[in-house]
RNA sequence: GCCAGGGUGGCCGAGCGGUUAGGCGGCGGGCUGCAGACCCGCUACACUGGGGUUCAAAUCCCUACCCUGGCUCCA
C-alpha cells in the first residue's frame, strides 16, 4: 500500500517496522465540547485506514489520547462551576456516543493526559538534565535550537511566523512550554503546575508503543506546531526519529474557511438528526482524505443518493459472480492501495451498482473497509 | 516564505494519454388563449502561457504566471 508521508511529501510504500503488526498513535480531541464534523472527518478517515490495514492482514495496535488538561477545559469548568474532571469526563462520554454512532472502531487503548502526569514530569526532568530544556521564570521551556531545530515536517516557518510569535520570557522565540508552574496545578516532584501541550503525546505514544511507531495520524492543522514539536522532543529523548509515517487529514471548511476560524461549528449529532450515519460517512469518504472538504448540504444529499443506489443494488446482488466481479474488486483494492483513495473506491462500487453486476463479495468488502453498512 | 489544491466552452462542472460528460444559459420547435412548468431538437470542437515526452496530451514531465485554503485555539 502507498501512503503519503507528510515528512517526505511523497507517497511511499508502507512497510511497518514489524512484519505483520502496525503501531499507530492518533491525536485525539481536547475534551471541552461536543465533537464537530471536523472531528468526524479525522476519525472516520482514520477508521477506514485502520479497517483497510486489517483487511490487508495486519494486526493493528491503535493508541489514542484524550487531552483532558487544557485551558479551555478549565475555562468551561469555571463557567459552569464544576470541576475540570467533570467537564472532561462528560465530553469523553459524548465523544464515544458520537463515534459509536458513526460506526468507528474502538482504539486498542484510550489514554488521558491526567494518567501520565508523572511520566511527563520524568521526561521534563530528563530534558532539563540533558540540556534540551531550561527554566525561565515560571516556565520550563524546550530548547528548539539545542535539539537541532524544526524541519521534520515543515520548512522555513521562521521566515513567516517570527512576527506573530511571543518572544519575551524565553531564550528563543520558538522555544515552547513543557511545564508551567502554578499554585493551582498538579502536584509533582518538580513543583505544582501544568504540563505543556506537546510532551503529552510523546509520552503516551512511547509508553504504549515503544520508541518507534509506524503511523502517527492527526488533522493537518496539527502539523505545526504540535507534531513538529513532538518530533523534536522525541528526538531529544531517544536520539532518533520516532514516527515512520506521518499522516494528516484535510480540514472541513465552512463557507470556505476553516471551521475553527468561522464563528460557528457544526456538531456531529446535529448532522445526525437529518442524515443517517452511513450517509455522513459516505459524504466524508467521497473526497480524498488529504484534501479539504467543504461542508455542503447539497453534497450530503448527493452522498445520500449514492448510498441508496449502492444499497439497492447490494440488496439485489446475489452470491454468484462473473468475470467482472473480480475486476471491480481488484479496482476497489487498488484505489485503496493508492494512499487510501476512497473517492475512487466509492466510484468503482457505484459503477458496479449502476451496471447491476452480480457479486455480493464487492459489497461485503465495501461495508467492511469503508465501514458503511448497507 | 513554506505546504496543499486548483486554473476546462457565456457560467458551473466531470474527464486525468487516443473514443471530445452532464447541468445552467442561449436558440429553434411542440404543447398552450398568452406565458410558465414540461417535452423534442440545436448550439459550445473548450482545456492559463511557454517548453518537452509520445505515433497520440486537457490528461504525463519541466517552467512561468494567476486563484483558493492552511501555517503556536485547533481534527
Amino acid at each position: 500500500m502507498l501512503i503519503f508521508n507528510t515528512r517526505t511529501q511523497n507517497k511511499e510504500e508502507f512497510i511497518p517496522s514489524e512484519p505483520s503488526k502496525v503501531k499507530i498513535y492518533v491525536c485525539g480531541p481536547t475534551v471541552y465540547d461536543l465533537c464537530h464534523i471536523g472531528h468526524a472527518r479525522s476519525y472516520v478517515c482514520f477508521d477506514v485506514l485502520k479497517r483497510y490495514l486489517i483487511e490487508l492482514g495486519y494486526r493493528v495496535v491503535h493508541i489514542q489520547n484524550f487531552t483532558d488538561i487544557d485551558d479551555k477545559i478549565f475555562e468551561r469548568a469555571r463557567r459552569e462551576g464544576v470541576s475540570s474532571s467533570e467537564i472532561s469526563e462528560r465530553y469523553i462520554n459524548e465523544y464515544f456516543k458520537d463515534m459509536d454512532a458513526l460506526n468507528i472502531m474502538r482504539a486498542s487503548k484510550y489514554t488521558r493526559v491526567t494518567e501520565y502526569l508523572q511520566k511527563i514530569v520524568e521526561i521534563v526532568e530528563k530534558l532539563l538534565n540533558s540540556g534540551y530544556a531550561y527554566r525561565y521564570g515560571n516556565e520550563i521551556y524546550f530548547d528548539v535550537e539545542a535539539s537541532g531545530g524544526f524541519g521534520e515536517l515543515i520548512k522555513n516557518v521562521e521566515e513567516f511566523i517570527v512576527d506573530s510569535i511571543k518572544v519575551e520570557g524565553k531564550r528563543k522565540p520558538f522555544d515552547f512550554v513543557l511545564w508551567k508552574f502554578d499554585e493551582n496545578g498538579f502536584n509533582s516532584k518538580i513543583g505544582r503546575g501544568f504540563p505543556g501541550w506537546h510532551a503529552e503525546c510523546v509520552v503516551m505514544s512511547m509508553e504504549n508503543l515503544g520508541n518507534e511507531i509506524d503511523i502517527h495520524w492527526g488533522g493537518k492543522d496539527l502539523i505545526y506546531p504540535h507534531h513538529e514539536c513532538e518530533s523534536l522532543i522525541a528526538k531529544a529523548l531517544v536520539g532518533k526519529r520516532f514516527v515512520k509515517y506521518w499522516m494528516h487529514n484535510g480540514l472541513v471548511l465552512l463557507e470556505g474557511r476553516k471551521m475553527s476560524k468561522s464563528s460557528s461549528k457544526i456538531y456531529i449529532r446535529e448532522i445526525l438528526k437529518y442524515y443517517p450515519a452511513p450517509v455522513l460517512r459516505m459524504w466524508i469518504l467521497s473526497k480524498h482524505y488529504r484534501r479539504d472538504l467543504s461542508f455542503s448540504e447539497e453534497d450530503l444529499n448527493t452522498a445520500w443518493k449514492k448510498y441508496e443506489k449502492i444499497k439497492r443494488a447490494a440488496k439485489k446482488a446475489g452470491d454468484e459472480e462473473n468475470s467482472k466481479t473480480k475486476e471491480y474488486i481488484q479496482e476497489f483494492l487498488s484505489a485503496m492501495n493508492d494512499d487510501m483513495n476512497t473517492e475512487k473506491a466509492i466510484e468503482v462500487v457505484e459503477e458496479f451498482s449502476e451496471k447491476n453486476l452480480h457479486g455480493l463479495r464487492l459489497y461485503k468488502i465495501f461495508e467492511r473497509v469503508l465501514g458503511i453498512e448497507l
